[in-house]
DNA sequence: TAGTGGTCTAGACCACCAT
DNA sequence: TGGTGGTCTAGACCACTAT
């Protein structure tokens, strides 16, 4: 049996999406088929979450094509992010996690007092999982371009201290923050030393210092992950990380802290609710 | 020669990232070492943006490898995003591209009269590029259940407007928003079956019905594209999109409208500048 | 221990891109 | 038109999962 070969997905733009989920195998090349065949599976509930695809052989014998096909065919569900495999196993039909949903009243002053709880503690325990934050590493460096200049530091002076935090619910890592912190500001406190940040936590040492949080900015990006990403946060494939550079502002306007999030897209969101200025 | 297997990606979790470049290819399987090996030479600049990677054939006899084996390295780069092939054409290190910030203040109320430009527009001229808007569609619709949920429908009538717009800069497609409103803010405006707004735009006549724009509610996701998307935003391969569920509040905090917007990630990011209250 | 997914090989045909 | 990437086949070995 030859390969037939195709056109792909070369066709023009715009239009809507169609769910007609039959007639889309025209002359695609066969994995095509078979990956199409097992998305509407999926999408209509025929294969629900959790349960396991047909093994790569019975795929490959029902199709009439080599199992290596079939597992290309896999592989492409793979990369959509419908379905899961786990080392050798059985790949499985991707569950519907629940997302943490950061909004920025995580940052409020008020709250912050009242709880005693971080940003991302409280918002973890809203949803009825455990939280726990490691920090790794504090370290004083010169800061990374982007950083220095979101912090607006003198070309002289670009100390800052580095403290890397990994972010875990139900001790699943779900996100990796790195903080910047300019050295004059640290100087002298927990900030450039101990992992233990005391009352207020990080916002509670910063206003000590004479910086109260009033601003935010937040810049997000999305992309694939690297493979040390992939590595530390477990990611699996066909999965993005959402990026934040999180910028905290002073009550003069100072930027005061940088802190990177890179954070597993399936297992985490952001919901601002934004005033709109005249 | 044999396939020498291999325990992959399977350690144990946390801990930075390692850029070391070298010292990675202790047991991978060939695939992943060619791949650690072309990464780093693009990452380290020995492979610039716009270069054509070495072809599969080469590859596999510097390697010693079949082409497949080749094949699939080249694969996993394209899977992270680094590389684009386009059709059968070398693939090629992937440019950076310039990014799309939407930020909220393209909702200001003051921007939008005295500009007289719409959100997207504004923000893409800033850039320098051309904007265009292509609204492929008017309906009226039952609102989908997340959409009557935020828009605080009644279960009697959950009629909605629905406008599907596609974004291009410099004619390239970027993004797809769907905003929903109520039929009985739209019914007999130009909001139910016009595509042309007129002045001010979307929200200048949401302002006509004496809804003005006072809170906006962002809710940020990302995932892999579905293949529509991939194919109705010429997607390329290891890119992800990034979801926004949009909804306007007016001054008594009532929702009036939704939008929700699929972009590509490598075109678009968000940029929010958040008062923090108290 | 049987069966599965992960991986590789060697050879092949094709449509397309660049020359 | 020659070389390239895209795709498929048929057979193979392995480590691991599930039973």
């Amino acid at each position: 049996m030859l390969a037939s070969e195709v056109k792909e997905m070369n066709e023009e733009v715009p239009q809507a999406a169609e769910t007609t989920t039959e007639a889309v195998e025209q002359d695609l090349p066969p994995r095509r088929v078979m990956a199409n065949k097992l998305r509407a599976d999926i999408l209509n509930g025929e294969l629900p979450p959790g349960s396991p695809l047909p093994s790569q052989r019975e795929l490959a014998e029902k199709y009439g094509v080599a199992r290596n096909t079939a597992a290309e065919a896999v592989k492409i569900l793979e990369s959509e992010g419908l379905i899961e495999s786990r080392n050798r196993a059985r790949p499985k039909v991707r569950e519907r996690r629940r997302l943490l949903r950061l909004g920025a009243e995580r940052y409020s002053n008020r709250l912050r007092n009242e709880t005693g709880l971080s940003p991302f503690r409280a918002e973890v325990e809203k949803q009825g999982k455990t939280a726990r934050v490691n920090c790794t590493s504090i370290e004083r460096v010169p800061a990374p371009e982007e950083i220095a200049e979101r912090l607006d530091l003198p070309a002289d002076d670009d100390t800052v201290v580095r403290r890397e935090n990994w972010y875990f619910a139900d001790d699943e890592p779900v996100q990796v923050g790195i903080t910047y912190i300019p050295w004059a500001i640290a100087e002298g406190t927990v900030l450039a030393d101990s992992p233990n940040m005391g009352k207020g936590s990080l916002y509670g040492r910063f206003e000590d210092r004479g910086h109260r949080i009033t601003w935010i900015r937040e810049e997000i990006g999305s992309r694939m992950p690297t493979p040390e990403e992939t590595k530390g946060l477990a990611i699996p494939a066909g999965v993005p990380v959402i990026d934040v550079i999180h910028t905290g502002i002073d009550q003069d306007e100072k930027p005061f802290e940088v802190t990177t999030f890179t954070m597993r897209a399936d297992l985490n969101g952001l919901d601002y609710r934004i005033r709109i200025e005249d």
